[in-house]
DNA sequence: GTGGTCTAGACCACC
DNA sequence: GTGGTCTAGACCACG
């Protein structure tokens, strides 16, 4: 697993850790029971303080999406959560309206966005080949 | 106009409002050349800070959506900015691989993303002709 | 609202100030909008470091209990979980078989735990007429 | 004598050890002179470390619920400990607290607490009769 | 002044 | 080696 972090960008760094194990998830490249890097090898890898990775573990541990055990290290939950649908619905409308408002804003008609999210579809599962 | 802010959400108030603005002007509730309330009567809706509203509209303003002129109010900007291709298609990029990631990890299948991207599109647009 | 930790005692600080929030809401000597002393404020009167009692109210946001706003400072929850039926079930289960087996193995019998748990019953609503 | 581990469980894994076998006890499934399994049994049928059994053994032993024999094996104490009244009687004094503050959040009623309680003592003592 | 994030470093408990 | 906890101090974002 590769991680690309940008210390500058809008999200704090604990958040782009989090969304790039998440999406590693939904893209199939960490499935369940898979091991994670200790938050310590991580910390080392992205040049980043190890309690900064350990709080992204934590949140994801928090919101189901991992499982952690004394001394043996950080695993992908085995249980997934399906939660809460109703909130969950909401984030995922928020994040459909917030591409739509951002793609028309940039001039992009329906059809473009399409292609947009068709792309990034590849890109999601893209590193899952390449690294098998 | 309406608005609605939840001072405990994950994003900072101002943001907030930068956003419900920007997609009223993607969904056309706002057009180009049309008047905002004043940053005191928005606080005043919105019961937050003046300076928080301020703040919403001069980054919007810095960001070439709105132009204000001393003394006559705060106004949609005449030439909306198509700005930097390339950060705004990294942006749209991002957008859409958060869509994706979360839509998978609820179970969605992509035609459900399609339907929820369709319904968004419709709530974009739905209060233009309420309110007209 | 006055809290006492012991920082030799076999939980974690963090948990102990949890456990005193959870505590002090069961016990209604803090209700649903109430608002809480700063991290800062009580990790000066505890004595320990503000991150200490921070990670104490994120764990508590996390579970529902706790809901903070940016720059106002962090409330008691308008609308407390009453979560996961099942998993709060177990947690219960297993706090009465903890009684239970404690009580059984230092001698007493049932009768005695029932007056144990009335004590415990007075104790936890005791403050709120004390500090009314 | 069947156990259940959780090796994600907030508890350490030697305390779940710890924690079943004085319930056993308490629960009269293991009574005064009867025979453990050895460290080594239990710990391949726990799929431990058998370090980690043996530390909870040693932790037992300590509190005098256990007494070892040199080559013939780690037996429960003939003479079970009525330890510092004080010290016992704060301990459960808390775990009272901590069943009643759980059971007030999650909404139950004072006589549901006496009804779970009631059921903790049958589970308690139920597999008594089912291994006899 | 409030919370939000990050760092560097420490010590312990566990496996 | 792993995760778990804590500290002291820093800087920023927000209201």
């Amino acid at each position: 697993m590769q991680f690309q972090i940008n210390p500058a960008g809008e999200l704090p760094i604990y958040r782009q850790i989090m969304r790039q194990i998440t999406e590693a998830i939904a893209g199939g490249r960490l499935k369940a029971g898979d091991k994670l890097a200790s938050h310590r090898e991580l910390s080392e890898q992205l040049v980043v303080a190890p309690l900064t990775v350990k709080k992204a573990y934590d949140e994801l541990e928090a919101l189901g999406y991992l499982e952690t055990q004394r001394g043996r290290g950080t695993f992908v939950s085995e249980r997934l959560p399906k939660p809460d649908r109703a909130r969950q619905g909401e984030q995922i409308q928020e994040a459909a309206r917030n591409l739509l408002s951002q793609a028309y804003l940039a001039g992009l008609e329906y059809s473009d966005v399409l292609k947009v999210l068709e792309k990034a579809g590849r890109d999601l599962t893209a590193l899952k080949e390449r690294e098998a």
